[in-house]
DNA sequence: CCGTTACTGCGTACGACGTACGCTTTAATG
DNA sequence: CATTAAAGCGTACGTCGTACGCAGTAACGG
C-alpha cells in the first residue's frame, strides 16, 4: 500500500490544496477561494448555465482568461464549486444515536444541500468524487455504519445506496418546483398538470396499469412530498435493517 | 378529468406522431425517425458530445437548418433520442412470475438499455418522462406490482425508487468502463487506482472509518460488479416485500 | 547589486456551437 | 391557373472554451 508515490489528478491535488507555491513572479491578485465563490454566486443568482468563464471573471473584475492561472478548466471550476456547496457534513449526534436515525439525518442533509444549491444536479460529473468535502462526507456516512455488523463492501454499497437515493429524490423535486417556477405555478399543480397529460396520452392505448394509477388517485393528490421521500427512504433502510439483524443474528 | 383539450409540449406532440401534415409544400425529404436515428448512430460512434446540429445533418446528406424543419430544437432532439434508444421494455414472462422477479427483470432492463448506450446519462432530464416509449415502461413496471396490495402512490413510488437506483448504478458503472477505457486500464484496475488516490489523500487526516474500510478490504477486491448490483436491488425489494407482506396481512 | 528565471494578469484569436431570419423552390388547394 | 403554405438551406450573429504569447513583477543566484 504505498501511498506515497501515487499521483493524484491535478485537479484533486489543486482542491486539497497540495499545489506547493515556491512565489517566484508577482503576488497573485485573487485566490482560489474567491473564484470558486463568485463562480457559486453566478450559478445561484442565473443558474449554471450562466457560469461561463468570463462571466465569473467579470463578477471578480479581471480578464476571462485570469481564472486559467488558478484552474485548469472549466470543469475543474464546476467541480472545485460543488466541493464547496456541499461544505461540511452535519455534525454527529452522538455515539448514542442508532445508525438508522444517523443514516437518515445524513441522506437529508443530502437533500437540503442540492436543494439550497439546485445547480449541483447539473454539473457533469466525472469519476468518484474526490474533492476534501465529498470525502468528510463519505467518512461521516461510512461511521454511521460503525455499530452493525456491516462488511466493508456492504457499507460501501449501502452509502452509495442512500446518497445515489438522495441525489435522485431531490433532482427530481428540484425539477419540479423549477418547472413550477418558470411557469408560474406551484409545484402542486404541475403535478396535476403532468397526470392530465399523461391522461391525456394514454386515453387510447394499452395502458392498463397507468389507468388505474390515474383514476385510483391521482385526482386526491394530497400526499405530502415527505411522504414520498420517507416512502423510498424506508424501504431502502427496512431492507438494510434486515441485512444488519441477519449479521448481528450470527 | 377533461381528457380532450390538454395541451401537451410540442416536443411530446412530435415524439407521439400528433402532429398533423396536411401537406401543402413539397414532400419532405427526411423523417423524423431518421433524424433521430442519425443523432444516434454520432452518439453512439463519438458520444453524446459530438451530437451537433450540424453533424448530424452531415451524416444525412442535409444542410444544417434543415434539421429545424423536423425538430424545434436540438434538446427535443435529445430527449427523442432518449426515448428510441429504449425502446420497448422486455416482454413480462408470464402471470405466474412473481413481481419480485419481474421487478428484478424490469431493473436489469433498464441498466442493459444505458450501458447499450451509454450517451443516455449525459442527455440532461427536463421535466418527467413523456416519451411514447418511456411511458411504455413504465406501464410495464406498474404492471409488474398488480397482485401486491399496494397502493397507487406506492406503486408509484417504488417504481421510481427502484429505477432511480437503476439508473444511479448503471451510470456509475458506465463512468467506470468508460474512464477505464480512456487509461488503457481494466474497470478493476481504475477502481483500485481509485482506492489508492483515495489512501493518499486520506493518509494524514481524521478519517477513521475510510482508513477502515480500506486496510479492511480494498486489496481483496474480488468483490463481482454483478454482486454490487444485486445487493442493492435486494435491500429495496427487501424493503418493499416487508411493506407487500403488511398490505396483505390486514 | 544585477541579471536570470519563473510566474503573473491578460489581449487576441480561433474554431465550434445553437439558432433567428429570410430567400427560393415546390406542390396542394381554391 | 393563382394562391399559399411548407421545404430546404445559406448567411449571420452572439456566445463559448481555451491555446498562445507578451509585458510586467518579484524572488533567487551570482
Amino acid at each position: 500500500m504505498n501511498e506515497q508515490d501515487v499521483d493524484l489528478p491535478e485537479s484533486v491535488e489543486i482542491a486539497w490544496g497540495l499545489r506547493e507555491r515556491p512565489g517566484k513572479g508577482p503576488k497573485r491578485s485573487l485566490t482560489l477561494e474567491r473564484v470558486v465563490a463568485a463562480a457559486i454566486g453566478v450559478a445561484e443568482a442565473d443558474g449554471l448555465g450562466a457560469v461561463s468563464m468570463s462571466r465569473v471573471a467579470g463578477a471578480l473584475g479581471v480578464a476571462t482568461m485570469s481564472l486559467y492561472r488558478y484552474v485548469p478548466a472549466k470543469n475543474d471550476l464546476l467541480d472545485l464549486m460543488v466541493d464547496a456547496a456541499y461544505g461540511d457534513p452535519p455534525a454527529p449526534r452522538g455515539a448514542d444515536e442508532g445508525w438508522r436515525s444517523a443514516l437518515a439525518r445524513w441522506a437529508w442533509a443530502n437533500v437540503t444541500t442540492i436543494h439550497r444549491h439546485p445547480w449541483i444536479r447539473h454539473v457533469p460529473i466525472g469519476g468518484p468524487p474526490m474533492g476534501p468535502c465529498q470525502v468528510r462526507w463519505m467518512e461521516h456516512a461510512l461511521a454511521t455504519l460503525d455499530g452493525t455488523g456491516l462488511r466493508g463492501g456492504e457499507r460501501l454499497s449501502t452509502v452509495m445506496l442512500v446518497s445515489g437515493y438522495a441525489r435522485n429524490w431531490a433532482t427530481l423535486t428540484a425539477d419540479l418546483s423549477e418547472a413550477a417556477g418558470r411557469a408560474g405555478l406551484t409545484p402542486d399543480e404541475v403535478g396535476v398538470r403532468y397526470w392530465q397529460q399523461l391522461a391525456r396520452l394514454t386515453r387510447d392505448g394499452p395502458y392498463p396499469a397507468i389507468r388505474r394509477l390515474l383514476t385510483d388517485e391521482s385526482l386526491d393528490q394530497e400526499e405530502e412530498f415527505d411522504a414520498e421521500w420517507s416512502f423510498g427512504l424506508d424501504r431502502i433502510l427496512d431492507g438494510v435493517e434486515a441485512l444488519v439483524r441477519s449479521r448481528s443474528q450470527t
